[in-house]
DNA sequence: TCAAATGTTTTGATTATCAAAGTTTCTTAA
DNA sequence: TTAAGAAACTTTGATAATCAAAACATTTGA
C-alpha cells in the first residue's frame, strides 16, 4: 500500500466529485437553466449527427426504456429532441437532436475540452502518450472486469 | 485538436460512466442491498471516527441540509448512522456511523481499494507516475477554476 | 431581555428512476 | 396466410432524492 496507490485513490474520489458540482451548477447558472444535468447526459448520449433507437440510448445511458420514454418526453416538450418514426421498422422511434439541442451539446463538449486541455497543457507529447495508454487501460479494466461492454 | 486529446476527453468519459454503474451494481448485488449509491455517498461524508454536525456534512456533499436530514432519517431507520445532540450547542447535531455503518464503510473502501490496485497493477512504474500527476492537475485546476476549495 | 443569527427539521413540489402492464409492429412456423 | 411470439416502445403507479421556503429551537450580542 504505498503512496501513489493512496494519492491515486483520493484523487480519483476527489475528481469525481468535483466534475458532478460542476456539472450541475455550471447547467444552473447558465443559459440553459432549464436543464438537469441528467438531462445533459441524456443529449450527450444522443450525440451530434446520427438518429438514435430508444434501446440504443437507454442502454448507453445504463437506465431503462421506459425511464427513458419519460426524459425524451420533456426534451421534445423543451425543443431540445425531436422523435421521428423509423419508416424501415415502425416499432422504432429515432431520436436526434435539434437545433436547440445542439448549441447545447457543443457548448457542454466545450466544458469538457476544456477541462482536458488544461490537463494536457504542460505535459510532453511523450507524457500525454502515456497518459492516454494508462486511461486506455484503466477504462479497459473496468469494462472487462465488470462486464460493461455495450 | 489532435488525436490523444480527443481520446483522453473520451477516456474520462468512459471511465466515468464506468464507475458510477460500477458502484450502484456493486451496492445493489452486495450484502448491503438496502442501501442506494447515494447513502453510500452519505455514510462517506460522514467519515469513520468523528462526530460531524448536518451543514458540515451538507456542504461536503453539495446538498442542502433539508435535503440530508431526510437522508439521514433513512439511514437512522436502517440502523447505519446515529443522531445525537451537541451538548456544548444544543442547536448542533452530531452525526455518526454506527458499528453496522462501520463496517459498510470499511466495505466500500475496500471496494475503491482493489480497483485502484488492480488498475494501478497494469502500470509501468513511470506510467503510475504520470498518471498521478495528471490527476493531481486536473483536480487543481477543477478546484482553483471552480472555486471547490472546502 | 429581546432581536438577530445559527443550525436543524418539516412541508410541498419536482425530477429520476424502476417494474410491470399495455400497444404497435415485425417475424416465424405451422 | 395467419396466429403466436418477439421486439420496440409507452404508460402507469410507486419510491427516492432533491430543493426552496417556512417553522422551530437555541445561542449570541446589543
Amino acid at each position: 500500500m504505498n503512496k501513489t496507490f493512496n494519492t491515486i485513490n483520493f484523487l480519483l474520489l476527489e475528481i469525481f466529485n468535483d466534475i458532478m458540482k460542476i456539472e450541475a451548477t455550471a447547467l444552473k447558472n447558465g443559459s440553459f437553466s432549464d436543464i438537469s444535468i441528467t438531462e445533459m447526459h441524456t443529449i450527450e448520449a444522443i450525440g451530434m449527427y446520427t438518429q438514435k433507437a430508444m434501446g440504443d440510448i437507454a442502454k448507453k445511458l445504463g437506465i431503462t426504456v421506459g425511464t427513458l420514454t419519460v426524459a425524451i418526453n420533456n426534451l421534445v416538450k423543451k425543443d431540445y429532441v425531436a422523435r421521428n418514426r423509423c419508416e424501415a421498422d415502425r416499432r422504432v422511434v429515432k431520436i436526434s437532436l435539434t437545433r436547440k439541442g445542439r448549441v447545447l451539446f457543443r457548448l457542454h463538449q466545450k466544458f469538457h475540452n476544456d477541462m482536458v486541455q488544461e490537463v494536457i497543457d504542460g505535459l510532453t507529447p511523450e507524457e500525454e502518450n502515456i497518459l492516454e495508454q494508462a486511461l486506455a487501460k484503466l477504462n479497459k479494466f473496468l469494462v472487462v472486469q465488470y462486464n460493461l461492454g455495450n
